[in-house]
This record gives C-alpha cells, sequence and structure tokens, in this order.
RNA sequence: GUCCCCUUAGUGCAGCGGUCAGCACAUCAGAUUCUCAGUCUGAGAACAGGGGUUCGAGUCCCCUAGGGGAUGCCA
C-alpha cells in the first residue's frame, strides 16, 4: 500500500456553463477519491482572459452544488456569489488568476536554467507555418537557433512584438502510465516547443495545470480523453521540475445521440433560428432594439443596450457565431420563445430545468465511460462510491442517451416514493427545487401539505415537469379552466347526454360529504356506485373531465382533496350550468 | 500532413481463448389500474470487413474501412 492519500481534482474554466460531460469528469473523479478515503478538490482555470465571466463561474459552483458535488477545498461559493474570488483549503489560491506569481517563479526557474525561451512570433506568422507544411517539414513552429533567455534582450528583440514564453521540449521519449489507456510512448517528434506564458502575462493550461496538481497534491488525475495526446506535454514539465508525476487517467469522451461533440453551437443554433423567426414577425413590433431591451431587463450584463443590439445583429448574421454568455442566450431563448422541448440539454441547468433529479443523472453520468460489469445499473450515490473503479472504465468514447436517463429518473424517483419518510422527503425537496428552477411560483405556493399528497398522486411520473404539467389545471383560477371539447363529447357531457345526469349525480354525493379526505371520498363514491350499480370507471373519468378540463390528472381522490371542497363544488356546479 | 485511441442488437454496456454471445434502455405484443404514467409477462434484434495465430477467436496479431481525439498565445 502505497501512503500518499488519494487527491483528486476538478478544473473548470469559467467560460460557459457546466457541461453534462464536465458533470462526468467531476463526479468520477469525486467517487475515485471517496472510494479511497481521500479528498475531491476544485480549482478554478480562469486564465483564459477573454472568455472568461464571473456568471459562468457562479453557475457552474451552483450546477455543482445541485448535483452533489461538494468538495475539501476549492471556492468559497457564497463569497463568489457576492463578487469575491475566496476560497478555502491549505493549498490555495484555488482560482489560477490569483497564482500568477508562482508560475511566474517557476517559469523563470525554466529561464535560469536555458529550458525555456522567449519568442515573439505573431498567430498569423504561425498559421502560415502550419499551412504551408510540406509533408517533411516540421508541423507549425520550429525551435530557433538563437534561445533568448533574457527578458531585456527579447524586449528589444521583439520590436514591439508581444512575448511570450516556450517551453525548450527536451529531445527524449515520454512514457506515460495511464490507467485507462494502458503504457503508451511518445516519441519526441511529434512535440514541438509549446508555449507556457501567453503575451498577456498569463500561463497557459499545460503549464498552470502542471505546476497547480503538484502544488495541490494532486495524486490522479482523471480528465477527459481529450486531453491525452497532451499529457506528453505536462509529463516533460514534470520532469523538467524534478516533479513527480501524478496518476493519470483518461476518461472516453461523451457525445449526443447522433455521435457529435455536445456543444453549446447546437444550443445556439435552435436560438437562432427562433430569434429569426422572432423578428420575421414585425406585427408585434418584434425589432432587435425590443429584443434587447427585453433581454436587458431579464438579465443583468454590463453592456448597453446599443453593444447588445451590436452583439445581437452580428450574431444574427453569421451562421458559425456562438453567443458567449449563456445567460444572454437564454433569456433569447425566452423571449423568442423556444420551446422548452427543442432546446438541446447539454449543460447541468438544461436538466435540471426539464424536471431530472440530480441523483438519477448521477447515477447514469457515471456509467457514461465506466460499468460495474456486474450489470447491475441502478446505484445510489453511496453505491457508486462502493462499486467505483477506474479499472473498468473504458476506452470507447461514451453516447448521450436521454432516453435512458429518463428511464433512470423515473426509476429513482420511484425507488424513493416507496422508501421511507426521509427518502420521500428528498423527492418532495427536489421537486420545489425544480418548481423554483422553472419559476413556478403558483405551483411552489400551495404548501407542503398539499406538494406531498401531489407527489403520491403521481407516482410513476417520469420528470418534475410530468408532474407539474399534470397538476397545472387542479391549481388554476377556475377562470383560466378551458374545457377540452373533445374530451367533453367523449365522456358524454354535452348538454342533455346522459353522461351529465351522472356527473350530476356524483356532485350531489360530494356535497353532502363531511370528511374531505381520500378514504372517505373514496367510499362515499364507492358507495354511491354501488347502489346505481355502475363501476368507478364510469364515472371517475366524467368527474376528471369536469374538475380539470382533460382526460389527464392524478388520480381522483387526490384530486378532490387537492382542489379542496370548495374549488371541487365551484367547479362541478359550474360545469353543470353550462350550457 | 503527422501521432494517438476506438469499432458487440437502434442506443449504452457485459464478455478478458471453449457461453444457446448476457444485461439495461428503446421497439413490438399481451395482462393490470378511474385517465396519463406506472407495474407485470413475453418477443424480435448484434460480434465493421479481410487475413493470420490456435484443437478452438467477439476475445490475441496484422491489414482495410469507418468514427473520435491531439497537433492553439482555448482549456
Amino acid at each position: 500500500m502505497t501512503a500518499t492519500t488519494v487527491r483528486t481534482r476538478f478544473a473548470p474554466s469559467p467560460t460557459g456553463s457546466l457541461h453534462i460531460g464536465g458533470a462526468r469528469t467531476a463526479f468520477l473523479c469525486k467517487l475515485f477519491a471517496k472510494k479511497h478515503g481521500g479528498d475531491f478538490i476544485l480549482r478554478i482555470e480562469d486564465t483564459d482572459q477573454a472568455r472568461n465571466s464571473a456568471e459562468s463561474l457562479i453557475g457552474i459552483l451552483d450546477d455543482m452544488k445541485w448535483l452533489g458535488l461538494d468538495f475539501a477545498e476549492g471556492p468559497d461559493i457564497e463569497a463568489v456569489r457576492r463578487g469575491e474570488l475566496k476560497d478555502f483549503g491549505p493549498y490555495g489560491p484555488y482560482f489560477q488568476s490569483q497564482r500568477l506569481e508562482i508560475y511566474n517563479s517557476y517559469i523563470q526557474k525554466l529561464l535560469d536554467a536555458g529550458r525555456a525561451y522567449f519568442a515573439w512570433e505573431t498567430p498569423e506568422e504561425l498559421a502560415a507555418l502550419r499551412q504551408n507544411a510540406g509533408p517533411d517539414d516540421a508541423y507549425g513552429h520550429v525551435r530557433p537557433k538563437h534561445l533568448v533567455t533574457d527578458a531585456n534582450e527579447a524586449k528589444r528583440l521583439a520590436n514591439g512584438k508581444p512575448v511570450m514564453v516556450r517551453f525548450l521540449v527536451p529531445d527524449v521519449q515520454i512514457h506515460v502510465d495511464d490507467l485507462v489507456m494502458g503504457p503508451t510512448d511518445f516519441p519526441p517528434e511529434h512535440l514541438n516547443d509549446f508555449v507556457i506564458r501567453k503575451s498577456d502575462g498569463m500561463p497557459t493550461y499545460h503549464f498552470a495545470v502542471v505546476v497547480d496538481d503538484s502544488l495541490m497534491r494532486i495524486s490522479h488525475v482523471i480528465r477527459a480523453q481529450e486531453h491525452f495526446s497532451n499529457t506528453p506535454k505536462h509529463v516533460a514539465l514534470q520532469m523538467a521540475f524534478g516533479l513527480p508525476s501524478p496518476q493519470f487517467a483518461h476518461l472516453p469522451l461523451v457525445f449526443n445521440s447522433q455521435g457529435k461533440k455536445m456543444s453549446k453551437r447546437e444550443k445556439d443554433k435552435v436560438v437562432k433560428r427562433f430569434a429569426k423567426k422572432w423578428l420575421g414577425e414585425k406585427e408585434g413590433g418584434n425589432s432587435i432594439g425590443s429584443l434587447a431591451d427585453k433581454v436587458k431587463s431579464a438579465v443583468k450584463i454590463a453592456d448597453t443596450a446599443d453593444a447588445l443590439v451590436k452583439q445581437v445583429e452580428a450574431w444574427l448574421k453569421d451562421p458559425d457565431l456562438v453567443l458567449p454568455q449563456g445567460t444572454v442566450r437564454e433569456a433569447i431563448a425566452d423571449v423568442v420563445g423556444v420551446p422548452i422541448a427543442e432546446r438541446p440539454e447539454i449543460d447541468v441547468s438544461d436538466f435540471k430545468k426539464a424536471g431530472f433529479y440530480a441523483e438519477a443523472i448521477l447515477n447514469y453520468i457515471a456509467l457514461l465511460g465506466w460499468s460495474p460489469g456486474t450489470g447491475k445499473e441502478i446505484f445510489t450515490p453511496a453505491e457508486l462510491v462502493e462499486a467505483f473503479n477506474l479499472e473498468q472504465v473504458s476506452k470507447t468514447n461514451a453516447r448521450f442517451d436521454r432516453k435512458k436517463l429518463v428511464s433512470f429518473n423515473l426509476t429513482h424517483c420511484n425507488d424513493d416514493m416507496s422508501g421511507d419518510a426521509g427518502r420521500k422527503e428528498k423527492q418532495l425537496v427536489a421537486f420545489k427545487q425544480y418548481l423554483e428552477s422553472v419559476g413556478n411560483a403558483r405551483l411552489a405556493g400551495i404548501g407542503d401539505a398539499k406538494l406531498r399528497i401531489l407527489l403520491e398522486a403521481k407516482k410513476g411520473w417520469r420528470l418534475y415537469s410530468d408532474v407539474e404539467k399534470v397538476a397545472g389545471p387542479l391549481f388554476m383560477p377556475l377562470s383560466e379552466l378551458t374545457y377540452d371539447e373533445g374530451a367533453v363529447a367523449k365522456e358524454g357531457l354535452r348538454k342533455g347526454e346522459a353522461g351529465r345526469e351522472l356527473l350530476a349525480g356524483v356532485t350531489e354525493v360530494l356535497r353532502g360529504q363531511k370528511d374531505w379526505e381520500e378514504p372517505a371520498l373514496e367510499a362515499a363514491v364507492m358507495a354511491w356506485c354501488g347502489e346505481k350499480g355502475i363501476e368507478l370507471k364510469e364515472i371517475a373519468p366524467k368527474v376528471r373531465v369536469a374538475l380539470t378540463g382533460t382526460t389527464v390528472s392524478p388520480a381522483l381522490w387526490p384530486s378532490l382533496v387537492l382542489v379542496g371542497r370548495e374549488g371541487v363544488m365551484e367547479r362541478l356546479d359550474g360545469f353543470l350550468a353550462k350550457g
């Protein structure tokens, strides 16, 4: 046994929402740490000044919290919400943007040792090099003959061009022993002298990751496979510093059902399509200006309305342009009315809003690229900790199957609802969180007691949105209720039809009912059915239609309780009085 | 261009030299319930192609094809 404690980390960059694939990586990191009694750490890789945003940082932290991905060291969520980059843990700061001196001191060590040098090619020059590379040429950057390691000399020679630092890649074969990919040798000629400090002074990912993982005592680097080919860079850097390499484990990628990368581009495209359509409908006074106004009132953004209009105009014109701010995109989607069902789900928050249960998502994403090998699929988070191992992680890309997730969701919710009081309570809490996330104040306002009855009555739901949908008519004011004509006709409830008499009969039974509880209501109505010699199924759908206007609602008895005596009488009498 | 990885039913996985190739989701059929859902029972459905190695290959090796990743002053 090794004495080293297991420490894993998840290191997102706050340039967008938490992607479902990122959540998978984070969760497996956490599972591995927990399994070995170690710690899971969160580090924020905010070195991309152009794309970072505070809002996406908060979003990521919220999403992790919602999923239950708490960490032993990392950002202080409350402080971040207040706008401070505060964190907790002994190896901080956990924001890379606050670790600049550390990186610079390590870069200086390399410079002093002649293992790094200054460079000042422009992006255009480098692109041209790659373009024009012949079959036998080196691809991209070529190491210069004279290596400049003195800052002043570099400044002079660069002659005004921005200066960066490149790592002098050693001419040795790099061996990587990956826990998933197996042992692999990377020949030196495939590595060129990569940049370690950008001209804006920020370290590159490849550099910061090595320094941080080492200083933060990360024992296992578990990350997506897209990083595998870059691992020799990290190992080369570790060798240069004489630092031990952590263990690596590269997880297969997650793709959507079409086998493509799940990207925010997909979402963007859909929103763009609807936005164009919306702007085409001039009658409603729809213009880019009004869109910008509405978006601005929906989200807090620093941009002026004019700036926003310009940005949106450019976005609409260029099919390849993706809006950088997720919240703006969401707001536009709301304004132009993109139906929920049409919005591609790729971020954790999308699944939250669609009505998924966090534990079901965790269960499902754990199986994206990993399997216990036993055939068991349904796990609670605690069982996953027990079962997880890196050996069973596959190298094959995983495909995201929403239908299976839905099925997992149903199973988890069903299991909870047939479990003890504590598990039922978890469902209540989760359902309330859902209602909050979609802004359904009306349902949230009915109180815990009624929400419990509702959940019990709608057992077997797939998503919380199903519960919400079916409960809608029960809690609508009578004035908003609409009656589905087809349903009315089907049940023979039109004026003069026989169904109305039966309904009137039940109405009277209910009117005389003192005890407005499920068992009593059931007993009374069943007794009446017995007298009349009819079955429940002859009358229940009629009551349902009169009560909700639709043929679909929760079971009858709880529905009556939820609407309440007054509401029921008002609805039934009102329906019977109608022409 | 170069390097790396992958390929079992529609989808996700299991299999790690000898299985009637197993499971789940989805699909279809039947049963059950006051609707929807759920639940229960059953059915159809796969080793990318070609060479080897071996008594024996989905499993090991090679080639081909297809998919993916990397090769960025993104992470």
